[in-house]
DNA sequence: AAGCCAGCCAACCGCCGTTAA
DNA sequence: CTTAACGGCGGTTGGCTGGCT
């Protein structure tokens, strides 16, 4: 199954024949145009790449809020068309495009990151518990989390996170911390100003 | 320099709701 | 009421490109 790309005469074919007629009446759009293509590609086409006023290039910040927000708001909130209708020149396949991406990628490993600390929590409050049979475990005593390489065979590096208890600075241990955590944290830190 | 791989974008597919005959 | 055609949408995937080995 090939799929053909769109030529500059197909391109401009289509742009006339809506120019002289106006959009709708998709299933006469090929006839009247001369275009050898089915109802949906062409309207497709026009949707999302020759209409006028197309916004083309990187998300800014606040798009890329207005992407997050109802997924955020409304688990599996996939309205494609919604969002886009609220970001002035981007299309419903743009949207889900950097949705399906960039966007899921990094909630995903977010989620994950989330998870690997509370997992840490847990590990950790017993840790203490065997360190200080006497003192319960308060806010005051929270762990100290760091982060390190440590270096493996081959040149490779394995990112740990360490924690030590706040007071005595004793270990308490290390947790490894995946790749791609580690690389999203990076850049949300980055991001933020707090690297 | 060549091959491999991952990311990205554009195009296609299948389904669903609406409408008109 | 039924049914076919249409418009529209989300999901999927082919192919290009750039980075890496």
């Amino acid at each position: 199954m090939g799929r053909v790309a769109w030529t500059e005469e197909e391109d401009d074919l289509l742009k006339r024949r809506i120019e002289q007629y106006g959009e709708g009446k998709w299933h006469r759009v090929p006839l009247l145009a001369g275009l050898n293509r089915c109802r949906k590609s062409c309207r497709l086409r026009w949707l999302n790449y020759l209409r006028p006023n197309i916004r083309r290039g990187t998300f800014t910040i606040e798009e890329v809020d207005l992407i997050i927000k109802p997924h955020k708001l409304v688990v599996k909130c996939f309205r494609w068309s919604l969002i886009a209708g609220r970001l002035p020149g981007r299309t419903a396949n743009d949207v889900k495009n950097f949705w399906n991406c960039s966007l899921s990628k990094k909630l995903n490993a977010e989620e994950k990151f989330e998870e690997t600390k509370k997992d840490m929590m847990v590990q950790n409050a017993f840790e203490i518990d065997d360190f200080s049979t006497s003192s319960s475990i308060g806010p005051s005593r929270g762990p100290i989390y760091s982060t390190l390489l440590s270096p493996l065979p081959g040149g490779s590096s394995l990112i740990l996170n360490r924690v030590q208890d706040h007071r005595a600075g004793t270990m308490l241990g290390h947790m490894p911390m995946d790749f791609h955590t580690m690389k999203w944290t990076m850049e949300m830190a980055t991001g933020s100003g707090m690297i």
